[in-house]
DNA sequence: GATGTAAAGTTTACATTGTAAACATTGTAC
DNA sequence: GTACAATGTTTACAATGTAAACTTTACATC
């Protein structure tokens, strides 16, 4: 029944990657990047300093994991947003982006490391999972246009504008230029979309 | 006529708070966020490395003024575009948003710097800044609803919309999921824009 | 079952970095 | 001209990333 494997005693862990990881995330949202180091790291999944070198070349390649593994949630997270509103092409972009800000207002420090620095390296794993969260928004965007809610056109363009101003809007928050309660966020997030839609739609 | 202060043989420097800061972002630039480090960031001001501290209580107070500087320049290219194009509100808005990516893309590292942990933090002074560079864009925003150009309406939102996409759509580059020459740039800019504008138009 | 080997973890060691503390030099106010 | 404040330097140390040598365990092969 249960595949994990077991602590097994001590010395070998089991699944020393991915605790790595997830103790890297968990003290990125705790503490912020500055305290994810590779001894802390280490520390949490209660291994010797030097034991993540058998996992990981140097602290970027883990930092590059932790960015994929956040891919990885934002791409499921999207995903349930748009299996959540089958029925309508317009409410899953807007589901879309609201799964989206949610997810970069709640974990701040991992979506930063996410398009930060790692991105800007040459790595195409990383990019691949990148583009597959891109993805759901992207075919959201052809459902949108065969449904026939959005203009015909340059799929991928509006899905850049789209994914932009969504993701502005998270790092904004950080600014508080657009200073409200999280209860009002899906409502200012469709409020935004809307008015981008409303440049997109087949009604003009 | 040159008030700039002079090396004055040695020991003082003259104005070794702004040279840090320079000498920082030349590193971020030529070597990004990691390879800026308190000791190189003195060596390149040609000061010991412990010189620093009496300019700035720790590193992340010296990120925190590179930060500064980065929305400093961005207010001021932002406000150069705006006065090419005093004549269409249109225009100068378009403008805004090309010098931004403009910037961001000849910046990543910088941009990165600005939008990351440091703002997270407590800060006014640099909130203050960054709030300034926003307020270009957002008298821009007011100009061109008074012009008859823009909906009348929440101003404040709109700005932010077209922030967060010409923000997004930065970032975004890095991924290259928008992939095009730099040549296209602008054209690609102003179509983003263009239809979030129609979407603000007064026409609908 | 004994054994050899690869995988995974530990220990030790060291260079780099951030930062504190004590000391040195210079400009400036009285 | 002298005292003091500002600004640099030197020395020292703890935390971190990383390499190297060593240890323990799992597993295949006989």
């Amino acid at each position: 029944m249960d595949n994990t494997p077991q602590p097994s005693a001590s010395y070998h862990h089991g699944d020393l990657y991915n605790a790595l990881i997830e103790a890297g995330i968990t003290l990125l949202q705790e503490e912020g990047v500055s305290a994810l180091t590779l001894r802390k790291v280490a520390g949490r999944a209660k291994v010797s300093h030097a034991a993540p070198y058998r996992h990981f070349a140097d602290k970027h390649a883990l930092l590059a994991a932790i960015a994929q593994q956040g891919f990885q949630t934002l791409t499921a997270t999207m995903q349930d947003a748009v299996n959540k509103h089958g029925g309508s092409p317009r409410q899953q972009l807007l589901a879309i982006g609201e799964h989206y800000v949610q997810f970069g207002i709640t974990h701040p420090a991992h979506l930063n490391l996410m398009f930060g620095e790692v991105l800007q390296q040459e790595n195409d794993t990383l990019h691949e999972v990148a583009r597959a969260s891109f993805n759901v928004l992207l075919n959201a965007v052809t459902h949108a246009q065969q449904a026939g809610i959005l203009k015909a056109g340059n799929s991928r363009q509006m899905a850049v504008s789209m994914w932009s101003m969504v993701h502005g809007l998270t790092v904004l928050k950080g600014l508080r230029l657009a200073e409200q309660g999280d209860s009002e966020l899906k409502e200012y997030v469709g409020g935004m979309l809307e008015q981008l839609l409303e440049g997109l739609a087949t009604s003009n």
